[in-house]
DNA sequence: GAGATAAATGCAAACGTTTGCAATATTTAT
DNA sequence: ATAAATATTGCAAACGTTTGCATTTATCTC
């Protein structure tokens, strides 16, 4: 247990060097003879020494830090308890350190005004992820158009000035009715919010696929979460009967939570009502039946998102880029 | 959209005033008169100038960022997609942004040889919260030890050097267990690891109630994941029968996997077995049928650890502290 | 209105690194 | 052995804030 924290310039003294060797040795500057570099590095293990980030960073004006931006829309925030985000959320993390980065997360409440601003101008982070679009992308054209560095999970498809990393959307919903359709279904409901960045490409893909096989649309269109998945199926039971024979739900937590309406009221699942989710979150093997899913890989995308993050720091030019999703089936869908 | 990034000397070249000035206004510093702040911060506002906060960590000596760190245990790691954590991440992520901190988030691995060494020697944070104990209590013990200030989120009961906030696990496996007896229950088994932290105090709840009552107990070790459960749960139905009539699960997420194997095996919930689960993540109220369990209270937990975080770095001594947990009944513990 | 007190501002020295350039030590070529 | 090239180290000036102390300005007291 020191009692003081030692610094480089203690560090230099006690080997007798300058701090300007001390500082390349332990920044493994070739400039410096290896042995050197050895002795010193073992010297900092030895005294417990660390650089002092902040005055690196204020010299060098670069922080290592990446801020990872949660984005939530207001009124839905239970979203947060989706695990899917958290996952994607937790990728990044791993993603990042390996890159020798680190994570600065929040929630977008906290920087709601200007956001951007906040984590570049103060220099708290070099760049920033934000996960998830929203339906406010206007906010993050504005900071992509003032130079702020990030890159976005959400639906590549959309035109922006940022780069977007994220699944087929459109795809995924595509597969995901045809897969029903091919298994019989004939009234097939979309359950979700079209309005939603992501979603509205998935929705895309239901119409398309309902179109191609000359089959009418049924949009339910519901709050994100599982919660309010249950309900509107519920409700929609109860007022309207079982007029559909099949669900392309937005997202797993709000399959699982229609699922239960089903399951609560004899709705047998896939023979009465055949399902698919999206996202493939644990929980999908899980429930009884097995939730059909469209995965989307979010370790890919995870290292997708920071190497781009990078590669714009570093002044490149990139690109939004498409991630192949698949279709898991289940036995939700299997008849 | 400014050319250069302006900094406080601008600014204060601009207003006419000394830099001291300015950062005394910036940070409300009532030296200032009123008017002057004022003017201040709107002129700051205006060129969207925010100070650099490497240059105010490195005179200040704080940071205002706390590390979070996820502590698994290495084998384990699937068990970061247990949604339960990851919404223990997010309460701590508001609390700490309601006082004005920002969160650091690494999971262990990153960290793992020196960690608490690694953030606040090289002052990246100003102190950490470690969520879950895992089995290497020395690990933490020894950062403790060392005056880094920490605070823990596990078994407030386990002795430590380190105050820690969390359920009352003991009284949650009691509370469980007697559930399930004053249901009728007698061939309880409780599924889970042991050797967890958290989680031996919840077998010990276990233990006492089924003593009490006079009964057996009868424990199956597994890893803390569902699909650890649903494999174990599946293997004793095949080898041994249905030798139970109830279940306490160290977790949800372990539950909905014993109740996937059960229902496979048309096992009907509850009446031929009981369950209870533990954390009450979202999932265990969609599940069919939903799934009794301890609620534990994530929301106050987090804003107990960072309080008791801020005190530690206030110099003050700090206990650790239980938490309540409360039974919530749902289907599928009542016959 | 002068002196004393209080309020508001400015000066200048840190905080602990990194890095361009200069200086020294070492090796190589002749 | 000497000059030239190269490898290694050191000097000192930043980076952009904050803050104790000194100084100026405003307010009060009699």
């Amino acid at each position: 247990m020191n009692n003081k924290k030692i610094k480089l310039t203690d560090l230099a003294k006690l080997a007798g060097v300058s701090t300007s060797t001390v500082s390349r040795a332990l920044n493994d500057n070739p400039l410096i003879k290896q042995e050197t570099r050895d002795k010193l590095q073992r010297l900092a293990k030895e005294h417990n020494f660390s650089l002092n980030t902040a005055a690196s960073r204020l010299r060098t004006q670069k922080t290592n830090v990446v801020a990872v931006i949660i984005n939530l829309d207001e009124q839905t925030e239970q979203s947060i308890s989706d695990p899917f985000l958290l996952k994607v959320v937790s990728e990044i993390n791993l993603a990042l350190n390996q890159q020798g980065l680190e994570l600065l997360l929040s929630n977008s409440i906290m920087a709601q005004d200007d956001w951007a601003n906040y984590f570049i101008n103060s220099r708290r982070a070099d760049g920033i992820i934000v996960v998830g679009q929203g339906k406010n992308q206007t906010n993050i054209e504005n900071a992509a158009n003032a130079g702020i560095p990030l890159v976005v999970w959400g639906d590549p498809k959309t035109p922006s000035n940022y780069p977007i990393v994220g699944s087929d959307n459109y795809l995924g919903g595509l597969q995901a009715t045809t897969h029903l359709i091919e298994h019989g279904a004939k009234n097939i409901v979309f359950l979700g919010d079209p309005e939603h960045g992501e979603i509205s490409e998935r929705h895309r893909g239901y119409s398309a696929a309902l179109a191609s096989h000359k089959l009418e649309q049924h949009v339910v269109s519901i709050d994100i979460t599982s919660s309010s998945a249950y309900q509107s199926i519920n409700q929609l039971l109860r007022e309207k009967g079982l007029y559909f024979d099949a669900i392309v739900a937005c997202s797993d937590m709000v399959a699982l939570g229609a699922m239960k309406a089903l399951k609560e009221r004899y709705v047998s699942i896939p023979n009465d009502v055949a399902l698919v989710g999206f996202d493939d979150i644990a929980m999908a093997d899980i429930s009884h039946p097995s939730l059909s899913t469209i995965r989307q890989n979010t370790q890919y995308a995870a290292t997708l998102l920071v190497q781009k993050l990078m590669q714009q720091l570093a002044g490149e030019k990139v690109e939004s880029q498409v991630i192949d999703i698949e279709l898991i089936t289940r036995q939700s869908s299997k008849r």
